[in-house]
DNA sequence: GACGAATTGGACAAGCCTGTCTAAATTTGT
DNA sequence: ACAAATTTAGACAGGCTTGTCCAATTCGTC
């Protein structure tokens, strides 16, 4: 019915789906135990396949890991990238906007199962694998601060905001919007819809006051006030 | 000499050394290479002792996790809240001020050995520890951000800033002043004097913008405009 | 200098985990 | 339905680690 125009070099199929479902069971089980805690045995069982399985896909423990971090390094920044192009360029309502932005970018990149598990695998392993998670640095953060520093920089130019390093703003705005998920994200839960809203709100506010437009030349705008 | 009134029950001396020693390098190993893959024969060797000790003066290997936690927490603690203490309660210049307070609060608690370590232990173990953990909460980011809150708020009164939440203010406060170290922390590392400073200035910045003082101390503050 | 407590080094059993191998069962493509 | 590839369950060796035991040694104290 449906093949197409590879017929050979293709394995079958569900050979692709186990490959799947062990890498997620991996990803799972490495941040839960840790990565010398973890136990491939367990990481079978969680994946519904036979431990031999694990080995003909992924050779050994540390292949594996690396495809782990790959496969969430690779899925965090497609969403972070998406989210970013959400960005309100033309905000009808500059807070608002940036608050559903900011809830966005929460709710799709970091504060997801991929975010949390990548974040909290870079914070274990970091150290063991400094090459692997260079590559994640420059590809996410760098490329995200920078995409975003961009969008401030356009704001700003269109006279909605005043500001002096974009790239400091932008690293401001996502340390502000996060302020109040600190101790979450340390833990390694997934916050409440209530406490991601209510601390992007919080942040977006003390955001705009700092980089409200300074006074309107053509006297259009009243400056933004902190309640 | 020193001997006070227990001559009998007291260990002879270097009992006690030891017993930091081994504390010490453990904290250091259970950070390098997590919980399942520390090794008490790496931790002994690097303490200086032999294993035998280790267990002498532990038991075991969970009750000197437990220990190194009990003892980062407390240390760490201790250090926050004596550099609280020294919040610049009358300030003569305020940035300056801000961020010098800043600037103490990531060099003797945040970035110090004590700090990093507790910090990646709690990411990494706390979901295994809930109530170990839960005591480190409580003693803490829970006091320390009420404190922090109470300084904020002495200040708002003496009219330096304006405040609407407290407790907001001090979170944003801490998120900002450590915007630009996000990265550094996660992978474990300490930031250089020069970065430190850069992010507390930047972050001490912005947070004036925020909630300076607005004018018109006689008349009636300006009432929430929103274009 | 002598006594007692603490420390050391090493041997040791028990358990766990990784990674390999094999033969049987299952699935997939044709 | 048939043949090839994949998956499975289980056994298995090898290595590593924890925690215990013990005899010899060192250290601190009187």
């Amino acid at each position: 019915m449906k093949h197409g125009v590879s017929p050979d070099t293709f394995p079958p199929r569900s050979h692709e789906a186990k490959r799947v479902s062990v890498v997620d069971a991996a990803a799972s089980v490495f941040c839960r135990e840790g990565y010398a805690g973890a136990n491939i045995d367990l990481i079978a069982a969680e994946a519904g396949v036979s431990r031999q399985t694990v080995y003909n896909h992924h050779g050994d423990k540390e292949k594996l890991f690396v495809a782990v971090v790959r496969d969430l390094t690779e899925r965090c920044n497609a969403g972070i990238f998406a989210t970013i192009a959400s960005f309100p360029d033309q905000p009808t309502d500059l807070e608002a906007d940036l608050v559903a932005f900011a809830v966005r970018m929460n709710r799709n990149c970091i504060c997801n199962r991929d975010g949390r598990f990548l974040r909290k695998l870079i914070q274990a392993e970091g150290g063991r694998y400094p090459e692997l998670f260079a590559e994640w640095r420059e590809q996410g953060p760098g490329r995200t601060w920078s995409a975003l520093a961009a969008r401030f920089a356009r704001l700003a130019f269109a006279g909605h905001l005043s500001i002096g390093d974009p790239d400091v703003a932008a690293r401001q705005f996502l340390a502000l919007v996060n302020a109040e998920l600190q101790i979450t994200f340390m833990l390694g839960g997934a916050p409440t819809e209530e406490e991601v809203l209510s601390s992007a709100t919080n942040g977006v506010r003390t955001f705009l006051s700092a980089f409200a437009r300074k006074k309107s030349p053509a006297g259009k705008q009243a400056a933004l006030v902190h309640a």
